[in-house]
DNA sequence: GGGATCATGTAACGAGTTACATGATTTG
DNA sequence: CAAATCATGTAACTCGTTACATGATCCC
């Protein structure tokens, strides 16, 4: 269901557009949140278009097809966004990973946890140079909040690895 | 690979279990982390003992088996732990909720915004009075910072909304 | 004996990934 | 004309969820 909703939410959002175009906002616009390849964008758009969701609007150049989202679609992000519960589920390998660090030897253990943070300083600078435009800004924020509060939990963690190691 | 290496890592930190424990100890230590209901731990488990990680250590009354892990096992865990890159797949669907957050009206975006701040203050009081032993304490720490960030993050937002509506 | 819990599984389906395959158009 | 990019798809596979099914044991 997430893919579809992020699929309605792109076409909501940024007007009509074709699969390849989809797939390419997946990759630079919202990637940090959910992840989906063409070879799953397609199909999916095709079911959609069956269950009234999108429609092609037109075809262009080179049999690419152009969706736009129906009212229906719309109603149904609508519900969505209204209706679930963020409880659902969460998984995050990061989270694994720190479950797990007291399997490692406190050497191991500290270059995981400076893997860990320099991730997250990664995406920091991504986010913070942002024209703006490409993030709702509620995400971005969201994005700035974790990436902080990851890297204060990084930086704690190799505190405490350091005094004990 | 993900649940392997989340069984893998219940068996070396816990010690021996059946499927039945494993499935237990996924929803009340690891299930803010990873999920997974008996229907897919039981033919993994069976997987992994097909492929040395783990070994039948004995059966016990009303079919129970127990599994321990092998030395294959425990070297497989570190090396995704020392090698595993932390920027992989990342899906969140409350980040996804508020990437999409602009669609709604503000007294709708309100409501979802509500939600969850609450879902992270439930967490919060979760984490906040755990007897300490049924996380790894850097876990721990890793969920009460993102916790903490999330309603840091609700509190803001609400106020934006609040603001502009 | 009856209900709760222990304990294990299978089957069908939906979601997601990887590899393969094809052809049109643009740019150098 | 060759390489890059545009553009769409299929097939096979793995991962994850829901529904179904069974039987043993414990406690009242």
């Amino acid at each position: 269901m997430s893919l579809r909703i992020a699929l309605l939410g792109l076409l909501a959002t940024k007007g009509p557009a074709s699969g390849y175009d989809l797939a390419k906002k997946f990759e630079h616009s919202l990637n940090h949140v959910w992840q989906a390849g063409h070879t799953q964008i397609y199909p999916e758009l095709v079911k959609m278009a069956a269950d009234g969701l999108v429609t092609v609007e037109h075809e262009g150049a080179r049999g690419r097809k152009i969706y736009a989202i129906t009212a229906e679609g719309r109603a149904l992000v609508t519900e969505w966004l209204v209706g679930h519960d963020p409880s659902a589920t969460v998984r995050s390998e990061t989270a694994l990973q720190a479950f797990l660090l007291a399997l490692l030897d406190t050497g191991q253990a500290v270059a995981v946890v400076e893997r860990i943070k320099a991730h997250f300083q990664a995406r920091l600078a991504t986010l913070d140079c942002r024209p703006g435009g490409l993030f709702g800004q509620y995400a971005l924020s969201l994005g700035l909040h974790q990436a902080r509060s990851g890297i204060a939990w990084a930086d704690e963690t190799l505190a405490a690895l350091r005094h004990e190691g």
